[in-house]
DNA sequence: TTGAAATCATAAGCAATGCGAATAGTATTG
DNA sequence: CAATACTATTCGCATTGCTTATGATTTCAA
């Protein structure tokens, strides 16, 4: 906490000067010299252009100006008060806690470790998670109702800062009884005419995932499209067909045998995955750390 | 007038940043140059150690800590107002009045023409009278309930400063009907035996006739004592003795011929009359007029 | 009244601050 | 991607503000 009372020193020190009705006594309280008090005084009285002082006494009196000044003195230095109190107020409340806008995917594979490590650090912090469509991610944190955004295939953008956090692996995802499961390594040729379940035209991965099997010379059968990958989850451990998604996100399902994840022989296919906040925005402590916790994760 | 919002021009500025949006229109607005705008602010910014702007954006905006600022700032720059609003009708009702604290008889005799001449030169001014007992008087300008003090046998005191007025003259005062009355002049030893109409004895004046007739040899007949001159002209003019006493404050009875003066052969006895003020008090221009007015009266 | 103690005012030197002009950097707009 | 508008920075200079030392005034006690 920094010291009290520098918004308007003159205030005080004229409050403290009309109460101990002594000029030495307030200089005091305010660590100042005599002299530095009796020059503050008299120029707070050029400033106002009215005597404030009855010098002709000791102790010093107020004249009725002074009176009406040091009332002026005593509100202003109440209400400093209480704005440095509610600052104080606003300052704890937000230096613990981080606001995230992450994808669904990152989300849900993600912040489960990602808050248990962050609340060793910060006991007391509060890590704030809202899981949103990229585009709104991208929206939450320009508009600063998030700290940090989490996304895939980041877009750069003006106002944007991107710093890389993992490129996951792409694997061919199938359900358990799909011939493929049993497989060590599946070849890009191996797809031909394979029944897919695809994300929506919209979507970045698909049309990284175009172009890869495009490349590849390999066509697939879509019998669905989905914006999502939760979803494309359900609907090939369905036996809706295979599809291709990031491994990570699929390792809950595959622990639970609801789905198989298999190599793919495209070292290339890989999802790009960053943090993304406002260039010009000054995280705090917590955010630090979190962003510290996350770049470390990255080697 | 001298010009406003000198007591807290940071406030000011603050505020018309964060009304206007614009670093530069505040600066404007504060007849500053818009880097001056800015380094106010980032010292303000300093002292109270957060951001209160957000300059990551066109135009500027408020951080929470700001806006809180802000309302502090719009509060602050509102009482300023009042309290100069207030402040000038304190000099406005001041600046023209004089209080006056005044001993019965000098107030009586002398505050029509004084009053009179005063009012032409301030015609807009208060001449504020109080008459009072000579101690009163004293004590009503020493704790300033008055700005000047009219007494006689003016009496040192540390704290004031004493302006002689006049000296006036003692002359015997009868009634038509005494023998003295058509006398063109009194010798103190004609007084010797006459019934006498005196001040009490607690009375500054009392004490100077006494011994005024001691050093004259005289004893007089003293039938009654009060302890003004107002009492004392009517007892005179009632019959109940003759007395001495200022001519000055019998004007109005001798016109009206229910006194008449005689005057005395003693010419040493004079009662001085004098102004009197706190030292260290400023008069206002009103009261330095008076003074004047005073002053140019002695010669 | 006088002398001592306390208190406020003034002086001088030095450091810090505040300002404007010129310039650089950055955001918005078309 | 310029053009425009606004904010930040730099620099030099003047002003302000502070401290120490000293002076002046008031108060208090003898």
């Amino acid at each position: 906490m920094l010291e009290w009372h520098l918004i308007f020193p003159d205030c005080k020190l004229f409050r403290d000067v009309a109460h101990t009705k002594s000029l030495s006594k307030a200089a005091q309280l305010n660590k100042l010299s005599q002299p530095a008090a009796t020059q503050r005084i008299h120029e707070l009285e050029r400033r106002v252009g009215v005597d404030l002082l009855d010098r002709s006494t000791r102790p010093v009196g107020l004249t009725p100006s002074g009176k009406l000044f040091a009332g002026l003195c005593r509100d202003v230095v109440r209400m400093e008060d209480d704005f440095l109190a509610q600052l104080a107020e606003i300052q704890h409340s937000t230096e613990g806690t981080v606001r995230i806008a992450s994808i669904y995917s990152i989300g849900l594979t993600e912040m489960g470790s990602l808050r248990e490590k962050f609340q060793r650090l910060h006991p007391d912090g509060h890590l704030h998670t809202e899981l949103l469509r990229p585009e709104k991610v991208y929206e939450a944190v320009l508009e600063d109702r998030a700290d940090l955004g989490f996304i895939s295939y980041p877009e750069h953008r003006r106002e944007l800062a991107i710093i890389p956090w993992r490129e996951e692996r792409m694997t061919v995802a199938a359900y358990p009884e799909h011939p493929f499961a049993d497989r060590e390594i599946i070849l890009p040729s191996d797809l031909q005419g394979q029944d897919f379940v695809a994300f929506d035209s919209e979507v970045i991965i698909r049309r990284e995932l175009d172009k890869f099997l495009r490349e590849s010379g390999v066509e697939v059968e879509i019998v669905m499209s989905l914006d999502n990958i939760q979803s494309i989850k359900e609907a090939v451990a369905k036996g809706t067909g295979i599809s291709i998604l990031p491994e990570r996100t699929m390792r809950e399902e595959i622990s639970a045998r609801r789905l198989v994840s298999i190599p793919l022989d495209a070292p290339e296919l890989r999802r790009p995955v960053a943090v993304i906040h406002r260039r010009k925005k000054k995280l705090n402590r917590a955010g630090l750390d979190l962003l510290e916790m996350i770049q470390q994760s990255v080697g």
